[in-house]
RNA sequence: GAGGGUGUAGCUCAGCCUGGUAGAGCAGCGGCCUUUUAAGCCGUUGGUCGAAGGUUCGAUUCCUUCCACCCUCACCA
């Protein structure tokens, strides 16, 4: 709107900066208003973005919001004078501004700053969405909420300028990482950094990103993991390691899956599967301590109990259970044949383990709510994980549920460089059969392998996922700062 | 990739079925108001109705195509 560059002509005219390069702050909104006590009548200086305005010719009232929240400010023509109340009037919702003034309470009990130097900061241009909200009793009812999903996720900004409780969201996933950072390093784990851009991609099954490199002039890949070479810094004398990782896969968008995501990756020298799912337990728990004070979260209206020990069921008695069926040992034609008596549609090229996984996933992951470990998986699934010790045809390998979704996925980790060739050699039949998500082999990872790796044990956690299972959010989009969106024609 | 839905003022939406070129609230602008809080009262600006084409005397409304987004499903973490 063109009233603003008017206003901004004017503020200029009157020898106002409207853009000044400091302002010094002495207190946040939230500070002022939990310690009343202690501020009442003292001076504070405050700045923030003008939120709401209620102008009465000679004095105002007004909310400022600042990153701690929101606080009312009450601006009076003879006390502020009469430029600094010409700049007030010249002032917009959205625009951002300092003031020094004395903390108060008005009549109706609202702690509000009774502003005596009133300075404009920056002044905005462009009319920002006035959401409106009214507290009745303990029910917050908002007015034309901004909720235009593409314009959130396009303009974040305007989004966390408008509705709070999409900052807060964010705020939890920084805390839940640094939970989650002060776990492993009270524990002795070394973060390190491994490569995003690889000649080879490896460490799951899907198809990744294609880039070049110039100088070299060789075709390049996005990591879609980074368990070989944490593995490799394993194999290098390492004792725990970890990593979260910027991981990129070229598949579809939905509401779990983002081009680009955040994995944590971890592993653990001379430990097995059954330390890894400990240790997932007392993570999970540390983090919803550390963000809840307890064991107990809601997500998406399910109430959901982290309290260890969670239970650990292998994957086929977990399918029996739901289902009536046991699948162990069972061949390609009577898998195909149970599948279609559970009404589950299948594709000839799927192999047993798809079968069983899809089986799996149908069935039995819905039921999963609270928190379970599922283990002991077919080997064919698991190309890196090691053979089950008294289970032939199994892997040593379990992934935690919640909320019926998959929060991570975690083996005893192969390390014996003969099998590891030989599930490699399997991936390229699939390959060759034509499933382009089948893994590469990587001859330099074998070949640390082959200098010996110690018996370990590794863990990935898919951090989106589970900051959408903390913050009780539906969507990846919401966890994500700036999600993968079709790019906008621009307009200005 | 398949199906369903949506697209109208800066924001939230009505109007469309039953064609006659647009309305409300908030925001904005002007006025009154020195304890208001979804402030209030009076006045007022603002939209090539997602884009293109078709039917029609006439299309925001009906038809076709396209674009964008959302939801569900499929692949995947």
């Amino acid at each position: 709107m063109q009233a603003r560059r008017e206003k901004l002509r004017r503020l200029q005219d009157m020898g106002v900066n409207p853009y000044p390069h400091v302002f010094h702050r002495t207190h946040k909104a939230a500070e002022i208003k939990s310690n009343f006590d202690i501020f009442e009548n003292k001076e504070v200086a405050i700045a923030g973005r003008l939120m709401a305005i209620r102008r009465m010719g000679k004095a105002s009232f007004a909310h400022v919001e600042d990153s701690s929240g929101r606080i009312q400010i009450y601006v009076r023509l003879d006390e502020v004078g009469e430029q600094s109340y010409e700049i007030f009037k010249l002032s917009d919702i959205g625009d951002i501004i300092g003031l020094v003034g004395r903390v108060v309470k008005t009549r109706t009990g609202e702690i509000t700053v009774q502003v005596m130097q009133y300075t404009l900061l920056a002044k905005t241009l462009r009319p920002i969405p006035v959401v409106k909200e009214k507290i009745e009793g303990d029910k917050r009812i908002v007015y034309d909420a901004f909720s235009d999903k593409e314009m959130r996720y396009r303009q974040r900004y305007l989004d966390l300028i408008v509705n709070p409780h999409v900052r807060d969201v964010f705020v939890k996933r920084t805390r839940i990482i640094s939970s989650m950072r002060e776990f492993l390093n009270q524990r002795g784990f070394l973060e390190v950094e491994t490569p995003i851009l690889q000649p080879l991609y490896g460490g799951a099954t899907a198809r990744p990103f294609t880039t070049h490199h110039n100088t070299l002039d060789m075709t390049l890949y996005l990591r879609i993991a980074n368990e070989l070479y944490l593995k490799r810094l394993i194999v290098g004398g390492f004792d725990a390691v970890y990593e979260f990782a910027k991981d990129f896969r070229n598949e579809g968008m939905d509401r779990f899956h983002n081009p680009e995501f955040t994995m944590m990756e971890l592993y653990v020298a001379y430990e097995d599967y059954y330390y890894m799912m400990d240790l997932v337990e007392q993570m999970f728990c540390k983090i919803a301590e550390d963000l809840y004070g307890g064991y107990e979260i809601i997500y998406q209206g399910q109430k959901i109990d982290l309290t260890p020990p969670w239970p650990r069921v292998p994957l086929f008695e977990a399918i029996e259970k739901e289902t009536g069926f046991d699948l162990f040992g069972k061949n390609l034609d009577e898998l195909r044949a149970i599948a279609g008596k559970l009404h589950i549609e299948w594709d000839e090229s799927w192999g047993e383990g798809k079968l069983i996984d899809e089986i799996f996933s149908e069935k039995v992951e819905p039921t999963l709510i609270q928190p379970t470990f599922i283990i002991d998986y077919p080997i064919s699934l698991s190309p890196l994980a090691k053979k089950h010790r008294d289970k032939p045809g199994l892997v040593e390998r379990f992934e935690p549920f919640i909320a019926g979704r998959e929060m991570g996925n975690a083996f005893t980790e192969l390390n014996d460089p003969i099998d590891q060739r030989q599930r490699f050699l399997a991936q390229l039949e699939l390959r060759a059969r034509g499933d382009d998500e089948a893994q590469p082999l990587d001859e330099d990872f074998l070949r640390a392998l082959e200098y010996g790796m110690p018996p370990t044990t590794g863990l990935g956690v898919g951090i989106d996922r589970l900051v959408m299972l903390f913050t009780d959010q539906p969507s990846i989009r919401d966890v994500i700062f700036f999600p993968q969106m079709r790019p906008e024609q621009y307009k200005l």
